[in-house]
Formats: C-alpha cells, sequence, structure tokens
DNA sequence: CGATCTACCTGATGGC
DNA sequence: TGCCATCAGGTAGATC
C-alpha cells in the first residue's frame, strides 16, 4: 500500500517523466476518483498547461503547474499512476488520463479510495495543510517532543497530523527496529527508546526508498512503469506472521490492534 | 482529549 | 464448480 516511499517513489518518476511537459488533453471518468469539484475544473483547467514541478507531502502528490494551479493526487489503498503509450489499452478501472501528446498519464483504482483534485494559485487545502512533520525532514529533539502524549505510540505515528507519511507497515517495521511494542504510550518511552525509533525511521524510510518502496502478495502498489518495489524482502516483521523473528529467532507474531493488523516479536519488543 | 467503530470499495482468498 | 464471508488498510466522521 502507498506510504511514504511508495509515493516518494512514484514522486521521483512523475519528475523525471514529465517535469517540462504540457498536457494536451484530459479525460476523467467515474464520479469516485474527482469528488471534491467539478471534473471540468481539471479538463478544462490543466489543458495546455504545463507541470513544472512534482513535489510530496506526507502521502499527498502536488503536481505544480505553470498556471499557479497545483494538481493533487492521493493514491490511498489502490491507486496507481501509470505511465502509458497512447495506444495501450485502457485498462479496468482506469478513472483518469492525461495526454501529453508522446506519452499518457493514466490514474487506475479498483476500489476508487484514492483522489485527485486541483488548487488554484494559493489556494489553502485543509488535508494537506494540517499534515504534520515529514518523517526526514524532523529533528532528532522535535521528534521526541512530539511523542510527549498519551496515547499508543503507533497510533501517533499513524497519525497523519502528528508525522506525515507513515502506514500500516512502516509504522510496524520501525517500532521492530526500536524494540518498542505498539500499545505503549508515547509518553512512557525512554530517551533510548525515542532514540532508537528516530533512527529507524530515518533508516528504514531511506532504504525503503532505495529499494522503490515495498509491494504486496496483491501488488497494489507499482511504480510509474508498472515494475513493484523491492524493499518487501527486507521486512522484518511486516506480513511475516511465524516466520522466525530476524532478532531472537521465535515466531513473529500478528494481533489486531485499533483494527489493523500488527506485526511484531513479543520477545524483542518490549 | 483519545479510543473505538463505521463507511468507502474491489479483488483475492479460504471454507464449505 | 460456485457461493459466501472475510480481509487488506488510508482517511474522515460519528460516538462514547
Amino acid at each position: 500500500m502507498p506510504e511514504l516511499p511508495e509515493v516518494e517513489t512514484v514522486r521521483r518518476g512523475l519528475e523525471r517523466e514529465f517535469g517540462g511537459r504540457r498536457i494536451r488533453s484530459a479525460v476523467i471518468d467515474g464520479a469516485r476518483t474527482v469528488r471534491r469539484h467539478p471534473p471540468e475544473l481539471i479538463v478544462d483547467g490543466l489543458r495546455g498547461r504545463t507541470v513544472i514541478a512534482v513535489r510530496r507531502r506526507g502521502k499527498y502528490l502536488i503536481v505544480d503547474m505553470d498556471s499557479g494551479d497545483r494538481l493533487v493526487v492521493h493514491l490511498r489503498m489502490s491507486g496507481q499512476l501509470r505511465l502509458t503509450h497512447a495506444e495501450e489499452p485502457i485498462v479496468k478501472h482506469t478513472h483518469a488520463v492525461f495526454d501529453f501528446g508522446d506519452r499518457q498519464l493514466r490514474f487506475v483504482d479498483p476500489r476508487t479510495f484514492g483522489e485527485l483534485f486541483v488548487l488554484g494559485d494559493g489556494e489553502p487545502c485543509a488535508s494537506i495543510d494540517r499534515l504534520g512533520v515529514e518523517p526526514l525532514d524532523v529533528g532528532r529533539a522535535d521528534f521526541a517532543a512530539l511523542l510527549q502524549r498519551r496515547r499508543f505510540v503507533k497510533a501517533l505515528l499513524l497519525d497523519q497530523p502528528t508525522i506525515a507519511g507513515l502506514g500500516n507497515i512502516y509504522t510496524d517495521e520501525l517500532l521492530f527496529a526500536a524494540r518498542v511494542r505498539a500499545d505503549r504510550a508515547a509518553d512512557s518511552l525512554s530517551r533510548a527508546e525515542v532514540g532508537r525509533l528516530y533512527e529507524a525511521m530515518g533508516t528504514v524510510l531511506t532504504e525503503a526508498i532505495a529499494l522503490r518502496g515495498s509491494s504486496l502478495y496483491d501488488a497494489q502498489y507499482v511504480d510509474l512503469y508498472g515494475r513493484p518495489g523491492e524493499f518487501q524482502v527486507r521486512h522484518q516483521v511486516y506480513a511475516r506472521e511465524g516466520e522466525p523473528c530476524p532478532r531472537c529467532g521465535r515466531p513473529v507474531r500478528r494481533a489486531v490492534f485499533q483494527q489493523r493488523s500488527t506485526h511484531f516479536c513479543a520477545t524483542c519488543q518490549r
């Protein structure tokens, strides 16, 4: 599922393939994908505009256009952005096609949780504006301060207004690396534990980006070119229930915590 | 404030 | 073979 490393991988592909290129036309199909405003705002508003830059904020992709408009994309669970040639057949669940002349950018999303919307020059966006710090930019002291709340540490790491970009896969991997249980109160972590969590956040996310993210058995996530990521082979606990813990050898466990699965080692994580 | 629950949606999977 | 229940999880909103 697209979390920070997957979204960052797509961002890099978008900037490389579409930076400086002009949208000839756009087609939006399906009512749910563009749901914040009429689809004409994209179809008519972005026609003829050129991509200046592609940025990422948390799990949001932000495409800056030469008009000052920004095309915002959130992949949610099953959204994919794909680079294709114009003549390639439109696959099922394709909800948006941006034609750049020699190539197309297509948004494919079976579960239609993902969304596209456009923001005018300077227009605020509550969804983006309320996002918390970027995990790879926040300093150690600021990160430690964020944890001074009486909430389950996993819930806090998943809380986008606190820290933007972590999802279920990477929180489980981070907590394992830091040897901290998901259900610990965030403000009960020792200095050493906070330090390990901070270090893990940097190393795990950086390596995951280098390996172009994680693709699971369902291959819901692939990059712009349809390639799966390779970080899943480095997962220590996520989707490894029953396999030996890489640290102590006891079986990795899975439990439902706050309505989602949590993978952990009951021996190594305290 | 924080925890819990639900809705959104399709495809894959497993049991019978 | 088919049918049905279950599960996957990012975000928003209701409720306790």
